[in-house]
DNA sequence: GGACAAAGTGGAACGTGTTCCTATTTTAGA
DNA sequence: TCTAAAATAGGAACACGTTCCACTTTGTCC
């Protein structure tokens, strides 16, 4: 397509689709933000962001690959904050419990954002494989970065899969919040009780 | 109600409502198990339970409910037929492991209905909490009871939390597994690792 | 057994995700 | 600049979860 801009990884197309795809992500967070998963109507969507119907299914072919788009997005943005702030804990366990408790708080903020993204994660199928894939690269990535801040220890297979267990945690406490079936303090107990089971040494 | 069968803990009605229940859930799981969460389908259900539409929403509000519902009667023969069977395994761990992929092997083997259950529990929001709390303890005493299989040992607090561990991580693999994000031996391979950070003694 | 309430039937109707079609506009290449 | 291809607009149409309604059957109480 484009072979002007060869310097992005991915090809988005020209300034026009990049800003077409901005506004309808854009959209997609505020309708989110204001009502959930049930207030992302596809058609709202395509108005708020003044795109025919049609079109929006040209960049998303599927409400859930929207969703899990724009949670893809809010992540990377969540992710670069992180990334700069200096992580505080002397203990890998409080370093981690202190980082995924400020990054559910943050989710917590918004619940209706949060429960529209975690609902179309948890209900992506193989199609969404790839986008699905990067967010939890990201997390993963995010998370042995907290364990081991100086990044010159080289990554055992162990820290990969602590981090990954503390992610399904994580993501399992999520849910319950998300569909009500527990608080928000159950779900810091609930993380904090697994990384100091898996972190104890 | 039914002032004379005051036998059962919860009432059910008459036969009659018993029967048109149990049809139903029947219905439900033969189409599960035929073409998954897709080919549940109200409608469906409906004409081959012999039941109208109205009727069989009399019995189950929504589409989720109904599959949650199919998930805790299958879950509950699963784990009484677990429960008379020997558990074999040395260690804590080795009996975990044991119990959770012959659990784990048994839903592939039907994938379809387990796409469909397990799809259903992650989309269920607060209004099946009840149900969703039953499957809940139905898996921590399942795992529980594994660990310690005398039954005279006194469970402790970290017991009930490294089984709520272990059943989120068991949850993450599976919704991997049903959305085809990751292959059934991965699965297996996702669980065992778990398990094994978690009871290392 | 008659009357009343509860449960069930059959099907229309509505909302929202998704598909599809035609006309128009934008873009790319000669 | 002209033309063909690609993208977009606008909106009808369809599928399925859900609601609703008028009518019939079943169950209960006197």
């Amino acid at each position: 397509m484009s072979t002007t801009n060869s310097l992005a990884v991915e090809d988005l197309g020209s300034a026009a689709q990049r800003d077409r795809r901005k506004r309808i992500l854009d959209a997609t967070i505020t309708l989110a933000s204001q009502g959930g998963f049930d207030a992302v109507q596809m058609r709202a969507v395509a108005e708020q962001a003044d795109v025919a119907l049609g079109t929006l299914y040209r960049y998303f072919p599927s409400k859930i690959h929207l969703l899990v788009s724009a949670l893809q997005r809010e992540f990377e943005r969540t992710e670069t904050a992180l990334r700069d702030r200096p992580i505080e804990g002397d203990t890998t366990a409080e370093r981690v419990i202190t980082v995924l408790k400020r990054t559910t708080r943050g989710m917590q903020s918004d619940p209706q954002l949060t429960e529209a993204l975690t609902r179309a994660f948890m209900f992506a199928d193989a199609s969404v494989a790839a986008e699905i894939h990067q967010v939890g690269m990201l997390l993963t990535s995010m998370l042995t970065r907290v364990m081991h801040p100086e990044g010159h220890t080289e990554l055992t297979e162990e820290d990969v899969a602590i981090a990954r267990v503390i992610g399904d945690v994580w993501l399992s406490a999520l849910v319950g919040w998300v569909t009500g079936r527990s608080t928000a303090a159950e779900t810091g107990q609930q993380i904090e009780v697994a990384v100091k089971l898996l972190l104890r040494d």
